[in-house]
DNA sequence: TCGGCTATGATACTTGGTCTCAGAGAGGCG
DNA sequence: CGCCTCTCTGAGACCAAGTATCATAGCCGA
């Protein structure tokens, strides 16, 4: 549990950036949570983890493994930006449940061709689309259990 | 210009709240703008028509109109929010043109299918959708001017 | 193993808000 | 119209989420 698995280890050096131990603990805090985190959330489990590791590094370290195309942020509701470990390749979206805190990738094949809709209803080139849906994934909602029923969710 | 429209006070008025001389002024600069506002941005605006309105009352306002329903939020490209006077009713989705800076309203029911046939896939139930897409408006696409020859948008 | 170049930590700063609390004033009611 | 209540406001402290700077540390290709 020391270190980031090879798969995100290889991508970091694929995208031509230095691995360092500040980042392995990063990305491995990322790759062990079953949800996004928090900005602050993520720092404190890095202070945690190894103290002397600074805030800065944090972000920057965020920044890198995001143009890495390991890290997406989502904005949590409530604003907060949520930072999430992808495994998915490229340009895609999530679909956050509100009651696990769990992340489902949509590949942008699935969205497309609404954006395509989008462009000739409304006369408009889409440049950029980048969606957070917040929901109930299947196993939150069900199957048969009504939703008063259910013991509260992991916050 | 110095007060905000009447559709706007009524609207105020109908969520229950007061109209003051404070959210006059920030609903009319809103009113007047033909884009989103970020934050410095507009209390600068509303520091410029009156230097005694605080900062907390701006956000306060732009909380208030919210609820409302008369203003929006947009998460501007580079992550800033953007404040926009809404005129359609109820949820609705945004198209902000990286050229002008304009910004078109689609209805929810335009995206409803969309998010119908996502459910199904994902096996998710969708609660909370709310999109702001980025892109280009017919008239900053052209016609036939291609994009390199435009003169710079206003920014 | 060495050296260049990237990454780091400390720290100060900025942006975008929120909180508190005493005081002001909007507007419903008589 | 004038009062009373309840909402709203301003000042200012506080906070969260980053960003900028710069000297130092250390990764990794040769
Ligand atoms: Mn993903
Ligand atoms: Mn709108
Ligand atoms: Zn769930
Ligand atoms: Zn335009």
């Amino acid at each position: 549990m020391a270190v980031a698995s090879d798969a995100v280890r290889s991508r970091i050096l694929a995208a031509g950036q230095r691995i360092t131990p500040q980042r392995d603990v990063i990305a491995q805090l990322l790759e062990a949570a079953s949800r996004p985190l928090g900005a602050t959330e993520l720092c404190a489990a890095v202070a945690a983890e190894d103290p002397r590791i600074g805030r800065a590094t944090v972000f920057r370290t965020l920044a890198a493994l995001e143009q890495a195309g390991i890290v997406a942020q989502v904005s949590l509701p409530g604003g907060q930006t949520g930072y999430l470990l992808c495994g998915t390749d490229g340009h895609h979206h999530h679909l956050v449940c509100q009651g696990c805190g769990g992340v489902d990738d949509v590949l942008e094949a699935a969205v497309s061709p609404f954006l395509r809709r989008l462009e000739r209803d409304h006369r408009f080139r889409v440049d950029h689309a980048s969606f957070t849906i917040y929901g109930t994934c299947a196993r939150c909602a069900g199957p048969g259990v009504p939703r008063s029923a259910r013991s509260t969710p992991a916050r």
